[in-house]
DNA sequence: CTTAATCATGTAAGCGGTTACAAAATCAAG
DNA sequence: CTTGATTTTGTAACCGCTTACATGATTAAG
């Protein structure tokens, strides 16, 4: 760290008070631009840059915000989180906020931490516990929701529009002449689940589908756990469904393998179509059909909410949405 | 942010002196038992915590680092880099370091953004251009290097330990029969491809094993490219190659392409090995078999690394290498 | 019971900025 | 050339914590 200039260094070297060193970098404007040119020069010779703790401790303001992965297990390892992660990084330096990531392993903790460090505004991706939330809300730290909702609670949540999503799905299948559609519903996290499978059921019967009760198979959302879902899904006599909509593409992975075991081919034996649009799609055999979410999109939108919060302005949107869109390749 | 509970309502509430309260926050052996219990006693009371930045004002020491991963495109999402993401979390977190995450987009700005944002360390992932070390350097920033070295510089690096894992592939394959064994070289990183390039060539002849000029392709790391480099590679006749060392997991899941493309089927005909040992390994029909890097240790060792420099130890070890393994599945 | 050494605590001066307030300079109009 | 309004600059008091140094309390040794 050696010892850096200071204000007061650049305020000698000009010869103009520290209060104008301090203006001509805070508020231009402010400052006659003979001196900002002075003091820029001097600034310049010093290699001197303002010291954000010291601006920090002095505005009683820390621009600092914190992305907070609340997702058991995986974290920003999760393609769908690191996606928002990246989007919120991108927003956040155009904003001059600083970036804490971290993961709600003990909520007490987090919040513990995020106090210390003096975090002005939180966004919270996943299913974050209402604990945590209340907490934050009673330290007055800005909460924003990403890919989450909380019924009551007054705040900005920004999530995909899943619902369009599904109806791209189910219309998309629709028009390939499929009947007999079934969703494997691996539990990926409350809200999207509730989310994609009211909009499944839904969907089926606006276009004049019928989903029985057999139709919906739950499981977790691993390979092994889908692949054995499927399997099942796939057994069952009676009339066997000729697509399946999987709630994300790892199940969709799954559903290839039960679908490769039992020998039907894909796409001429089974449709399958997944959602997020990850990475794996393009690497999958045959190529999976998929719903992409805008994730960095959704990241940035947090940002925005949250610079919004922070800022104090009224009519915050308490939900923003952000499109979905049907990549159709080569599974349907 | 409202108005927290500073030191001085502690210090009032409980009837000692400022210092005293500080010391018993930092240093509580140099206070007596019944201060420290009275301290503590009125902080409960007032829900007071120490307030991060006046503390890194006061000690001239921010214990802040940062995580820089330099590599176009790619950054987060990539989930090797965030996997080391994860490790120096979750390091950071218990040396009690805030942790700045951000890309390098262009390296004048990231030095900058350094500066300012008073950060003690840093930690580069992947091709860090040397301008930006040196840059560093000059600023008395810590660096350590991840993925990545630096001949000459005397930087800590962390790596995984490539040659033992190429070596672990080739003898396996070796140990199945295999003679023709062929490289497909995505473009990863330079570093990397170069290691993992020289242990191929040395592992092969030092199993006594031919390496022909033509068995190793070239081609940058995605699917398409992968999968016409592993096309032609196949297909030239003279004498096909009965496996093929991929240089990472996608450039497999190309060459898995062009396999089905030409009828090959795998393992029976054509072996298939990647590295990394992503998520995408058991998603692969048939699993892939792949050398598991501990992505996570690397960034664990590398915030170790960089807090021994920051204790200004000596006798850092400059080059820390995780162990690698690989991981058979069905491919080969 | 002193005296010196040790331990525990208090006083107050920073750390590097910001900003309320006051003073000085500049400008426009009479 | 005044006068008042406006712009620009300076002075100095914080922001919340740490820590060098001084002081008071305690303990061990003589």
């Amino acid at each position: 760290m050696a010892s850096s200039p200071t204000i007061y260094d650049v305020s000698r070297l000009s010869g103009v008070s520290t209060a104008t060193v301090s203006r001509t970098f805070s508020e231009p404007d402010r400052v006659k631009e003979s001196t900002r040119r002075k003091v820029y020069d001097a600034a310049a010779v010093l290699n001197y840059s303002p010291n954000a703790i010291a601006r920090a401790m002095a505005r009683q303001r820390t621009d600092r915000i914190a992305y907070i992965i609340c997702k058991k297990g995986a974290t920003i390892l999760d393609e769908f989180y690191a996606g928002i992660c990246e989007g919120i990084m991108r927003a956040a330096n155009r904003a001059e906020h600083q970036l804490l990531v971290s993961t709600a392993e003990d909520w007490r903790l987090t919040v513990s931490a995020a106090e210390s460090k003096q975090i002005e505004g939180v966004i919270l991706g996943g299913t974050a516990e209402p604990a945590l939330i209340s907490e934050f809300q009673a330290r007055k730290v800005a909460v924003v929701l990403v890919n989450n909702r909380v019924a009551g609670a007054e705040l900005p949540s920004v999530v995909a529009d899943e619902a369009s999503g599904v109806e791209q799905v189910i219309g998309h299948l629709a028009a390939r002449g499929h009947k007999k559609i079934a969703m494997l519903a691996g539990r990926v996290n409350a809200y999207v689940m509730s989310e994609r499978y009211h909009a499944f059921v839904d969907g089926m019967r606006s276009c004049g589908l019928e989903v029985s009760p057999a139709s919906i198979r739950m499981c977790e959302a691993n390979v092994e756990s889908t692949e054995a879902a499927a399997e099942e899904l796939l057994r069952s006599a009676e009339e066997r469904p000729t697509a399946l909509f999987c709630i994300n593409d790892v199940a969709a992975a799954g559903a290839y393998k039960a679908a490769r075991r039992l020998g039907l081919r894909i796409p001429q034996d089974l449709a399958v179509v997944g959602f997020d649009d990850s990475s794996i799609c393009p690497l999958l055999e045959p190529e999976l059909t998929s719903v992409h979410v805008d994730c960095r999109r959704m990241g940035e939108l947090c940002v925005e909410r949250l610079t919004a919060l922070l800022h104090g302005e009224k009519d915050i949107e308490l939900l923003s949405t952000v499109p979905t869109e049907l990549i159709v390749r080569r599974s349907t």
